[in-house]
RNA sequence: GCCUCGAUGGUGUAGCUCGGCCAAUCAUUGCGGACUCUCACUCCGCAGACCCGGGUUCAAAUCCCGGUCGAGGCACCA
């Protein structure tokens, strides 16, 4: 995809930014987010700021700060300034002052329920009408102090109240909270909202170019461009996209909250949600993100991503560097009536010679996937794969069969399976879409467990391996039996 | 209800500003084939789309009007 060319962009002077508040964990939504904005100023040689809105004490938490820098810096994104926007609360008083002395704001005690039904009827309150400037300053002063309690002050932009833009129908600047904030303590009584504090952020840290989802709105765009321009601020570009969905997944914070609280699902860290820590430990790797940006685009109509994409971009990653191994699903014995102890070792990979090879040792018994099951006929003939052949003799059960060695020479067009002659027990989780047809999808976590070959147990925890014909795995947790991950196919 | 924005194959996207080179790009997906001692990777081929109706024009995916559907916003959250 070709980056939009952006208007007043000047390489190696623009500025973008990658705000995220820190009441959550890290989402694909940010993610993707945050990569659009590292896109832009790879393209323009520009600076990224990680600009932490933390501005709401009541929702944001210490550990998730370091979420969102752990989760960029995974993503290989730089970060030319970080800025906790709570860092300068003395700025927004100043700036609040300001707007007050020039009658741009005032202080409003409206009960909320009132208020909000001025709004709606497009007049403005008394508190607009009657307060004089220096009544207003007088009031904020107080407010500052903290001699309002919660709900009874707030300072509002003398705006305009008929305007179509509802959120020019003088919005909140600053209200009252006193949530001890997991920075900066109870220092403060008041708190700037998002419109009044980004603006100046923005002017702060010289941000020149706004690139977020449509869920900030062109409404939110025309007052904070107001706000800049009664504070003397020349407000940056702004540009917006859609909002990113992963189908059969959700991707809306609220929405994986309750999942978790719910049980629906472990934890955030469910691999079948979309969350930073799930993504992670599922085995998608961190290029893949910038990637998806490049391919699906940046439009203003929602975009619905399949996870055939992410697998598809995954896999091209991950293909040349993953040992392959066998493994067999469901396991078939098969007795070989005329056993010869071989030991061989076959290629870790079939082009990549160096990830090495692998030693096995096969005697009399051979495990095979019950996945094949419909090939084991008798006198059937059958290839296994970088070993020999073998013909079918008797089936002695469901799970047994009886079997010769039936030469070393490769024969065409027979079958060339996967076999395990020195199991080891491996149990497979495979997460599947967690929605179907907008219903949550009961079955949508599979346990698979088989034998796998002997080398698997030399594996590290966190390692990627392709089982043959059965996908992409990766090793979770080795102890009685090793736990693997299913990542895709 | 009010205010924005959007609509191209199953999915995503290019093209729309400046109408003709568009019997529509690329990717993903599906199917077939080649390669390979994997159903992975790579390569080749095939399949599948301009929301609807009207208008302007020699000519419309592209411009205009009217619908329909979808998304987002309308907080003392960000």
């Amino acid at each position: 995809m070709v980056l939009p060319d952006l208007p007043n962009a000047v390489e190696g002077k623009v500025v973008v930014r990658y705000p995220p508040e820190p009441s959550k964990h890290p989402h694909i939504g940010q993610m993707l987010s945050f990569c659009i904005n590292h896109l832009i100023a790879e393209k323009y040689k520009g600076r990224r700021v990680l600009r932490f809105d933390d501005t709401n004490p009541e929702r944001i938490k210490e550990e998730f700060y370091e979420g969102f820098r752990e989760a960029i810096s995974w993503m290989e994104l730089k970060i030319d300034q970080e800025v906790l926007a709570s860092n300068y609360m003395d700025t927004y008083y100043e700036k609040a002052e300001g707007l007050i002395k020039n009658g741009d704001a005032f202080v409003c005690s409206c009960e909320r329920e009132a208020f909000s039904k001025l709004r709606a009827e497009g007049k403005s309150c008394q508190c607009n009408l009657n307060n004089a400037t220096e009544k207003n300053i007088d009031l904020f002063e107080q407010m500052m102090k903290g001699e309002f309690s919660v709900g009874e002050a707030v300072l509002r932009l003398r705006g305009d109240m008929q305007s179509d833009n509802s959120a020019l129908r003088d919005p909140v600047l600053l209200r009252i909270s006193e949530f001890p904030h997991a920075i900066q303590g109870d220092k403060y009584h008041i708190w700037p909202m998002y419109d009044f504090e980004s603006p100046i952020m923005e002017e702060i840290t010289g941000v020149t170019h706004i690139f977020r989802s449509i869920e900030f709105g062109k409404m939110r765009e025309e007052l904070q461009s107001l706000i800049s321009k009664k504070l003397n601020i020349i407000p940056p570009e702004f540009y917006e996209y859609s909002r990113f969905n992963i189908i059969g997944a959700p991707t809306q914070g609220r929405v994986i909250r309750e999942l978790v609280e719910e049980g629906v699902v472990n934890g955030w860290d469910d691999y079948r949600l979309v969350t930073y820590q799930a993504l992670k430990n599922r085995g998608i790797q961190p290029q893949v993100f910038s990637e998806i940006v490049e391919r699906v685009g940046i439009t203003k109509s929602t975009t619905n991503i399949d996870w055939s994409l992410i697998f598809s971009i995954n896999r091209k990653i991950i293909e040349p560097r993953s040992k392959h191994y066998f493994f067999v699903d469901e396991p078939i014995e098969i007795v070989l009536l005329n056993p010869e102890p071989v030991e061989l070792e076959i290629s870790l990979h079939p082009y990549n010679k160096d990830l090495g090879k692998r030693k096995v040792k096969v005697n009399e018994t051979l495990y095979l996937s019950g996945t094949d099951k419909k090939l084991l006929k008798e006198n059937e003939i059958l290839r296994m794969k970088d070993l020999y052949n073998i013909k079918i003799v008797k089936k002695i059960n469901e799970k047994k069969y009886e079997a010769e060695i039936f030469g070393d020479e490769l024969l065409p067009k027979i079958p060339r399976l996967q076999w395990v002659s020195e199991p080891v027990k491996i149990e497979i989780v495979k997460p599947e879409m967690l929605y179907l047809n907008n219903r949550i999808n009961k079955d949508s976590l599979e346990y698979i467990t088989g034998f796998g070959e002997k080398s698997i147990s030399n594996l590290k925890i966190g390692e990627i391996v392709q089982l043959e014909r059965f996908g992409y795995t990766k090793v979770n947790k080795k102890n009685d039996k090793i736990k693997m991950n299913y990542i895709h196919g």
